[in-house]
DNA sequence: CCGCCCGCAGATCATCCTTA
DNA sequence: TAAGGATGATCTGCGGGCGG
C-alpha cells in the first residue's frame, strides 16, 4: 500500500532553472556533470539557465541551488537577481567575447541595448545589489581579460590598450596598476599576484 | 627607436539625489 | 518613472623620463 503510493508520488517535474555566476563553457560542462550525479537530467543547458528533468520527491530546487553553490554558482530566485545575471552576463560577453574591435561601443550603450532599460536603471539595480557600481564591475572585467592576453604573449601592450578600447596605452597601464596594485611589468615578471575568476569580480 | 611608466589639466561620463 | 542638476570618477591628450 503504501509502496504503491510511494511510487505514484514521483512526478517528474520539467523546470527552467536559471543560474548565476555562470560565465564559461567550462561551467556548462560542470554544471551537467554535477546535476546528473544527482539524477537530474539536463535537457537543455546555456549560460545562464538549464532546462532540468527531476523527481520531485528526491530533488528539489532549494538542494539544487546547494549543489550549484558547491561551484560558486546558484538558482536565481528574484526577477532583480536575473536581471543583475543578465548585465553581468552582458559585460562578460562585451569584455570576454569580443574580439572584434568595432564591436566594442561604448560600455553604456550595448548594456542598453542589450538589456532594453535606461542605463539609469541598470546602474541603479547594479550598484544597489552588488558592492561594487556598474562601472567599476566593468573594468574590473576589463583588467581580467588584459591579464589574459598579458599571459598569451602575442600583443604588446599598445596592441591590448587599442583592442580593449583604450585610447592610449599610458591609461590602461595607469588604471591597470590602480585596480591590481602592481604595474604591468611587474604582472609580466611574475611578481604579482594570479588572476582573478569572473564570478569572483566585484566580491570582497 | 621602441615600449613602458608617470604626472597634470581639462573634458567627458557615471552615479546619486531631488523634484515633478 | 523620467528628467535634470551636482558631484566625483574616469578618460584623454600632452609632455617627459627610463631602460633595453
Amino acid at each position: 500500500m503504501s509502496d504503491i503510493n510511494h511510487i505514484d508520488k514521483k512526478p517528474l517535474i520539467r523546470q527552467i532553472i536559471r543560474i548565476k555566476n555562470m560565465i564559461c563553457n567550462c561551467c556548462k560542462v560542470s554544471v551537467r556533470e554535477l546535476l546528473e550525479q544527482h539524477g537530474i537530467k539536463v535537457e537543455e543547458l546555456e549560460l545562464g539557465y538549464a532546462v532540468v528533468l527531476y523527481k520531485g520527491s528526491e530533488m528539489s530546487l532549494e538542494k539544487m541551488d546547494t549543489l550549484l553553490k558547491k561551484l560558486g554558482m546558484g538558482i536565481i530566485k528574484t526577477r532583480e537577481d536575473q536581471m543583475i545575471e543578465k548585465i553581468k552576463q552582458a559585460v562578460v560577453d562585451l569584455v570576454h567575447h569580443m574580439n572584434n574591435v568595432n564591436s566594442i561601443v561604448r560600455k553604456s550603450d550595448y548594456l542598453v541595448e542589450k538589456l532594453g532599460m535606461s542605463y539609469q536603471q541598470l546602474s541603479k539595480a547594479f550598484s544597489h545589489h552588488e558592492s561594487i557600481t556598474l562601472e567599476k564591475y566593468i573594468i574590473l572585467n576589463k583588467i581580467e581579460r588584459i591579464k589574459e592576453l598579458i599571459d598569451q604573449n602575442e600583443f604588446s601592450l599598445t596592441e591590448i590598450a587599442y583592442m580593449m578600447d583604450y585610447s592610449s596605452v599610458h591609461y590602461l597601464s595607469g588604471q591597470f596598476k590602480k585596480y591590481t596594485g602592481y604595474s604591468v611589468s611587474d604582472y609580466k615578471v611574475g611578481l604579482a599576484g594570479s588572476k582573478t575568476s569572473l564570478d569572483q569580480i566585484g566580491q570582497d
